[in-house]
DNA sequence: AGCACGCCGACT
DNA sequence: GTCGGCGTGCTC
């Protein structure tokens, strides 16, 4: 019988599948697709994934070579994972090695052997199990402990859980291990028996839309449907998650659920583990790397019953996979932006559908993509309008500013309402999406800026920690107290950053506590979390942050949020930023008021008239979203077509332009994919590269993907791609 | 991406 | 005389 070739997925950027001969003295049975292999790569080695078995190679015999070794006794990744993996190669256009290596955990991505799940325990030997505890009277922590195990009906239990309860006590086993009587063991994780008792424990009461949500999706849980659940803020889509997961896994299924940042993990998990007696598997970059692994292993031994994660977790293998929740599916941070820039949201849909399960995806400002799905039948859309427990919506009023003098960034009349809710003794929220002190520093004699030697921006200036800090490529130097051109004293900050506003804020309300929440302040492992506590003790009367105060969190005694300049997201470098703004006013506002105090929201801005403003002001984000497709379908923008973009960046600036030029000529120019560029990326200078683009749009999917398939791998071989480095984003969400 | 080969400047 | 700079080419 001639052996098999082994089509193997390798970490390298290269678009396609190695071929080997089998090692030497393996078993045919061990060669299963899913396994890790060690193999010979180049003049060094890697650690690949057997995909699959072929009868012939297209490599000439003797330029192949063998694998060096089969990692893994059973496969990592199950044929439909695979397959999956293999779809989202294609699909985004990246190579199968990095696809694949991506939704492996680190420690496996490396090679190392897989960590056993069976945990450090302790066993009675047969003497020990004869022993009477009580003939131990001048040892009463032995005692206590031979008393323990004796009581265990398997006569042994994990190291950790003797110390959870016998506090440390090695020197007590040590000695009972001398005595003959306690020996060491591994203990093999519970099973996954899944009490369906406890599963029945009931949630807080759901009201009727709730129900009629729920009620929707469990009329189909044995095959594909994708909803949108549309719910305005406080509406209660947690509840409708929990109770579908709880449903789900009493079936003996396994719910994915997938949120878009780490900082909302530990609260949701909370939730979920208070609600369902399934163990659970978490998964996010917070973790260490063998955590990781361990959270990975038991979702992939079907162990954890539900596995909650961010968006690499979309990847997870799972055997009994029932349902995906995408939460928040119109944050960005569910799109990978480097490498393999895939959308977790969108695969989630591709995943359940050829996993056949149903999958939800939840927002309260769902992107335009997903509304546009809604209302075209593919998803179905169930809607949540009230928010639970009654809370009126809060009011959002525009404020003209420009005529205002503004103190610190804050117009007299948005002053004044601070004022008065901070002597109702409520608390007040304002909203400013630019860490800093200030975004400019400038000379006032001479006119000269801070700017950043390694790209095309100004340099913000931190006071608190006397820095000019580059927030696109994390460049800092010391600030200067001279100018660096004339040697003028007189250095002036321009422009307003939270650090600054907090400092205003300081002087113009003395003695209220204040609570700044950025990036810089919530730096420390914890803080966050302990400044979040403080709030809701009330300890902060004004509470004063960035985007990060936009997610998941809610503060009921907060009735007045400020958004003190909506206007650089209106007319920001692409045509999504009022889309994103829109989203970022609605989650702000969200955030504030309850039944009893109503929250109100004043909206600081230049251009009163902008017609979507207005829009999402007077009618709320469904009749903004409307108007805003309607735009999009006129002008031919996604989600009326499709778009990929082809990014090239290099040290020298004529190199990205080049490549991008014979990319262009390389393009079979078919009539139905228009090629827009190349063109300089919007700050064309990042990290002392230049960067250019080139945009590709057509007017359906199949039509793209079936460009970029003949397109994308011929690149490559560009002499000028050498000198480049280039990627291809498939759906971009950014334009720089 | 790695890694090595290859051909030109300042140094123990 | 070499160490090492990064251009170029290859990986089954």
């Amino acid at each position: 019988m001639p052996e098999p070739i082994l089509r193997v997925a390798v970490p390298a950027p290269l678009r396609a599948l190695f071929d080997y001969l089998p090692p030497r003295g393996v078993v045919r049975r061990r060669l299963l697709p899913g396994v890790r292999l060690r193999v010979p790569f180049g003049r060094s080695e890697r650690c690949g994934v057997l995909i699959e078995l072929a009868a012939e190679s297209e490599i000439e015999g003797r330029r192949l070579k063998r694998v060096l070794a089969v990692i893994d006794q059973a496969p990592l990744l199950a044929n439909a994972d695979i397959d999956f993996l293999r779809w989202a190669s294609r699909y985004y256009q990246h190579p199968i090695g990095e696809v694949v290596s991506n939704a492996l955990p680190v420690r496996l991505r490396r090679g190392e052997p897989a960590l056993a799940l069976d945990r450090a325990g302790w066993r009675l030997t047969a003497a020990g199990a004869a022993q009477d505890y009580r003939s131990l009277r001048r040892a009463p922590r032995q005692a206590a402990l031979l008393r323990m195990l004796q009581r265990t009906p398997q006569g042994a239990l994990p190291q950790d859980q003797i110390y959870l309860q016998q506090g440390s006590c090695r020197p007590v086993l040590r000695a009972l291990q001398q005595k003959g009587w306690l020996a060491p063991c591994r203990i093999a994780p519970a099973e996954a028996a899944v009490r369906t008792d406890d599963l029945q424990q009931e949630g807080p009461l759901l009201n009727p839309e709730q129900q009629a949500a729920l009620a929707a999706v469990m009329q189909r849980l044995d095959g594909f449907d994708a909803y949108l659940l549309d719910g305005v803020t406080g509406s209660g889509k947690t509840e409708v998650y929990l109770s579908l997961a709880q449903k789900v896994i009493a079936l003996g299924r396994q719910a994915l659920v997938l949120v878009p940042e780490i900082g909302l993990t530990p609260q949701l998990m909370r939730r979920f583990r208070r609600r369902l007696a399934a163990p659970m598997s978490v998964l996010h970059s917070g973790l260490s790397d063998a955590e990781r692994e361990l959270g990975w292993q038991q979702a992939r031994q079907g162990l954890s019953r539900l596995v909650l994660g961010t968006r690499s977790a979309v990847f997870a293998p799972l055997p009994d996979l029932g349902l995906i929740i995408v939460d928040e599916e119109h944050d960005l941070s569910l799109k990978q932006q480097d490498g393999f820039r895939f959308s977790a949201r969108d695969l989630a849909v591709v995943r359940a559908q050829r996993h056949g399960c149903p999958v939800l995806l939840g927002s309260a400002t769902p992107s335009l993509e997903s509304i546009r799905n809604a209302r075209e039948g593919r998803y179905r859309h169930l809607r949540l309008m009230r928010r639970a427990g009654g809370a009126a919506p809060p009011r959002l009023d525009l404020l003209d500013i420009r005529s205002a003098r503004l103190e610190a960034g804050v117009s007299p009349p948005l002053m004044s309402l601070v004022t008065q809710r901070l002597e109702a003794g409520d608390q007040v929220l304002l909203f400013l999406n630019r860490r800093g002190y200030a975004p400019v520093l400038t000379c006032h004699d001479c006119g000269w800026v801070a700017q950043c030697r390694r790209c095309d921006a100004r340099m913000t200036l931190h006071l608190a920690s006397q820095l000019l800090w580059c927030h696109h490529c994390g460049a800092q130097c010391p600030m200067h107290r001279l100018c660096p051109d004339c040697g003028g004293e007189r250095l002036r900050p321009l422009g307003q950053g939270t650090e600054r506003l907090e400092e205003a804020l300081h002087s113009c309300f003395p003695g209220v506590g204040i609570a700044r929440i950025d990036r810089d302040s919530t730096r420390r492992k914890g803080s966050f979390e302990r400044l979040l506590n403080a709030i809701r003790n009330g300890e902060y009367r004004l509470l004063l942050g960035t985007q990060m105060l936009a997610k998941g969190h809610h503060f009921p005694d907060v009735t007045l949020v400020g958004i003190l300049d909506v206007d650089q997201g209106l007319y920001g470098a692409d045509y999504r930023s009022a889309e994103r703004m829109a989203q970022l006013i609605v989650q702000v506002a969200g955030r504030a008021g309850r039944a009893e105090k109503p929250g109100r929201v004043v909206i600081q801005t230049r251009h009163p008239e902008h017609p979507l403003l207005h829009k999402l002001l007077r009618s709320g984000f469904a009749a903004f979203a409307e108007e805003a497709l309607r735009e999009r379908r006129e002008s031919e923008l996604p989600p009326y077509s499709f778009q990929a973009l082809l990014r090239a960046e290099a040290q020298r600036q004529d190199a990205p332009l080049e490549f991008l030029q014979q990319a262009v000529q390389a393009a079979a120019s078919p009539a139905e994919v228009e090629l827009w560029g190349p063109v300089p990326a919007p700050m064309e200078r990042r990290a002392g590269r230049y960067r250019t683009h080139l945009l590709l749009q057509a007017k359906s999917r199949s039509v793209l993907q079936s460009f970029l398939a003949g397109w994308v791998p011929r690149l490559p071989a560009l002499k000028s791609a050498q000198r480049v480095r280039w990627s291809i984003d498939v759906d971009p969400q950014e334009m720089f």
